[in-house]
Order: C-alpha cells, then structure tokens, then sequence
DNA sequence: CGACCCATTGAGAGCATTCAACGCGTGTGG
DNA sequence: CCACACGCGTTGAATGCTCTCAATGGGTCG
C-alpha cells in the first residue's frame, strides 16, 4: 500500500482552523489572523482513519505535512533486522511528518492508534507561504527546533535511566502533553499496545506490565488496558526526575 | 560566564565560505552561487577557542548558529539533578545551535573538544536571507529535518542495544562522518574522554572501557586514548547493524 | 615532584531480559 | 450462536549483562 494509492474519506464541511479546537498548540499557535487564514486556506479538508489504518507507508514520497485534530498515531520504523520499532508518537494538535522534509520520504510507517482525523496540509503550499511571510516561517523553524530539543534531551535522558523511571518519565510526558491539551493530566486513554510503549522506550512488554504492577502496588497509578489514571502525581513527578540508576552521588 | 561577557580571538582574515574546506557539508551545501556568497556576508570571521573553551552556557541567549570550521564541540546539559548529559557532538562542516532557536536561548553549554574554529552565522541576519531566498530557506529546514530525523531514530535504536553494540554503532557513526569530510574513515582522532563517551552513549566509562578492550581482543578495533583504528570494518558494521539484545527472533 | 584526573581491572550485586506457561478478550468461521 | 484460534497481557524462574564500588597505574598540569 502506497501513500497515492488510497483515496481517504474525508471530511465534506471541513472544519476551518479558527475554530479547531486545538489551534492553540498546532501549526497555527500564537499566528496573526492574517496568517491564520491564509494557512487554513492551504489545509485540505480533515481525512478519517479508522483505528489500525496506516496512511502512510516506510518509504512513500512525502509531500504534506499533517496535524491530528482528533485521537492519535504511532511511527513505527523497520530496521534492515527486521525490528519493528515505534519512534514517535503523536496527540492532539501535533505535527506529523517535519521528520520527512529532508529525504522527501516518510522515514516510518504511520498508523492510527484509534479513530484519528488528521489535516493535511502541502507541503509545497506551505513552503510557499513560508516565502511571504515571516511569522509562518519562524513558526515552522520553531517546531522543528523544539521538537529536535524534546527529543534530543529526553531520549539522552531515557539511556541513563532504569526501565521503572524510563516508564514514569514517558508517562509524565504524557500527562503533560494532555493537560497542555484541556484534557485531565491525570486520567487519560492512551491507545497504546503494552508492545507498542516497550518498542518506544526500548523494554520489552513484561518489563512494562511488570512496572505498571509495581506502581500499583505503591498506589502510584491505576492502569488497565487503554485507561491511565495517575493516583499520586506528585511522588510520580519525582520518581520522573529522580537522577540516574540507582542512587549515586553527582560528581 | 555569560556567552556575551568575553571577546573571543577571531581570524582576522576572514577565510570565505567560498574556500572552506568544509564548504559541501556545512549549511553552504547544494546552495547556487549567488546564495553562497550571500550568506558568506553575514557570516562572521571565524572564532578560536581553545580546548576544553565553553563558548555559550546553558541558558545563554541565543542569536547566532555556529558552523565548525575544524576541531570538534560536544553538548553538556545540566538536569536538575545535577547530572551532566552529553547530549551532541559536532564534527567539522556541522551545525550548532538548530536546538536553540525554539527557546531562543542554548539548551546546553558549548565546549570545544580540542582547538576548534567555528564560524559565527547571525540568526536574525539568516532569517531575513530566509525571506529572500528560497534556496537558503530549504537549505535550513533540510537541515532541520535531517538531524531530527537522523537523532530520532539512532537514539531509539540505541534505547534498545547493549553495550557492546551500542559503542559499535557510535564509533560506526563517527567513522562515517570522518568519511563524509575527506578524512580517513578507519583511523580518526576523537578528543572525547571516555566518560564523555560514556555519557553519550547512557553507559559507564567503566563499560566503555571494558568494551574497547573486548574489540582489541577480537581485532576489531585498536585504540589509545584520542586515537581510533578500525581493523576490521566490515565486522565492526555487523556488530553496528546487529539487531536487538541476545538473538531474539523477530515477530 | 605532587596532586589530580583519567583509564583500567576485578569482584559482587542488581536489574532487565529471555523463555515458558497461562488466562483473557476479540474476531472469525463454522 | 458457539467453538476456536489468535493476539495481548500477566506471571514465574533463570540467565546474564551492566552497574556499583574499590583499588591501581599512568598521564598531565600546576
């Protein structure tokens, strides 16, 4: 399945930007009106996943960018090993694909976790735009620059720590991409396979399963299946930011 | 000390990009000639500092990237637990400062690895050649996109290797980008220590160490201190490419 | 020359993986 | 409508990798 090859239902009354009720946090965030506008006239009306669906596959051309309005998707990459591993993960008024600018081609497969709506935005389109004006240049860059730091800083972070804090630490980062969002920080559905959060943390899913009991048992989290609830939030914060393995001392 | 509180020795020459030895790699990339010379204007002569210099603290504003001209840099990050991260290294011909711009101040202190020349690339200045040329405003994405793309994805891979695969696909790593700039791929000089590359890598020097020896042992690789010889590259790529922990079988 | 940092080596402990077995829920086909 | 297969999640036991801690030697810089 080829990214051309599927025309994707799409949303007839296409809701404009304005009154999306993640523009805050999207693409469009802290724009002028002007702008605003003129970026919702290059979105292409909002395409319907269905949960499961890939819609774009390893390898396919890139040619647009794409924000989730709605649910939520994964990156999973497959390695020359044929290793399946999910590199990304993406909620609410998150940007797709500012991974594929370089190569014009999507390093990853990318695949509805849940019913999901995503607005496609051309990429061309919106390099042209980036021509005229300023404010949607920097805005663009800025995304690119964060998102390149999150990671940067998080994943260096993820090496050091123990599967126990590797856990807390994403779902604290979680909870605060969901509190950014309106939602509850502290109870929320995430439509992850326990496989699919072990691929991206880099441990297997009984160690995960294993973590969640833990915290369990320390009244730190309630979890079953999809459903997150964070009974402790401030000993979870902690347990996120405690330093490296074990306790040794700082140099 | 304060990224705006010392005046560093700069070449009064001023070599151009137009004779940079790194000009193919460095932002000046692909770029038509006009835009090459138009972004040698801005450019500043280029800055000396000497090993173990830091030339930007963390948390100093931010208003300039920075091009190495030769030597090597790495990131240190301070967490709030006083730990210190290596969270990047720069060779010749790369970019520093892409995960500034966001927050428009430095996320990690600079330091040279060794004597290090970089050129200075006013921000505000490349945003306004941004507005004009197209050309040079690709050219920044692209480099945007690439090292997102490229630190996603190692690090993700990194989350899930050993020790001992894990140094294999640094130095494989390293090994290419010495490749990438003219230099010999199996015989470099690596100013890093082997607690910064520990650090890197979410490992120990102790590991580190015992890892290098494990090499030597299988003629892998020969090493002292700076100095790096891959005797065997092809096997050295294998262990690189190797997937996962133990031989788990893929699903 | 001495202090200090870095690198190396050894021993022991701890943590995460591997492998195996089981229960559960879902979706499919009879 | 039910039986069954399948994938997911859970639990247990054992292996082994990497960390921690401690001690030593070598290099560098004052």
């Amino acid at each position: 399945m080829t990214s051309g090859g599927k025309s994707y239902t799409r949303d007839p009354d296409g809701l404009s930007c304005l009154s999306c009720q993640v523009k805050c946090l999207c693409l469009t965030a802290g724009l002028p009106l002007k702008e605003m506008a003129e970026l919702n006239d290059i979105v292409r009306p909002a395409v319907t996943l269905d949960k499961h669906e890939t819609f774009a596959t390893q390898g396919a051309a890139f040619d647009s960018l794409y924000a989730v309005r709605t649910g939520s998707l994964k990156q999973v990459v497959v390695t020359g090993s044929d290793e399946h591993l999910v590199t990304a993960l993406w909620l609410p008024g998150e940007l797709i694909g500012l991974d594929a600018i370089s190569q014009k081609v999507h390093p990853g497969s990318l695949v509805a976790l849940e019913n999901t709506t995503v607005c496609e935005i051309p990429y061309y389109k919106l390099d042209e735009l980036c021509g005229r004006s300023a404010e949607v240049r920097r805005r663009i860059q800025c995304c690119l620059s964060q998102e390149m730091h999150d990671e940067r800083l998080s994943l260096h972070l993820l090496l050091h720590r123990t599967a126990e804090v590797r856990l807390a630490c994403f779902l604290m980062d979680i909870s605060e991409r969901f509190r950014l969002r309106g939602y509850s920080p502290h109870h929320f559905r995430l439509a992850m396979s326990r496989r699919d959060i072990a691929s991206y943390l880099g441990l297997t899913p009984e160690t995960v399963g294993r973590m969640l009991v833990k915290y369990q048992q320390e009244n730190l989290l309630f979890s079953r299946r999809c459903e997150f609830r964070i009974l402790d939030p401030e000993r979870m914060k902690r347990l996120a930011d405690a330093s490296g393995r074990r306790q040794r001392l700082c140099s």
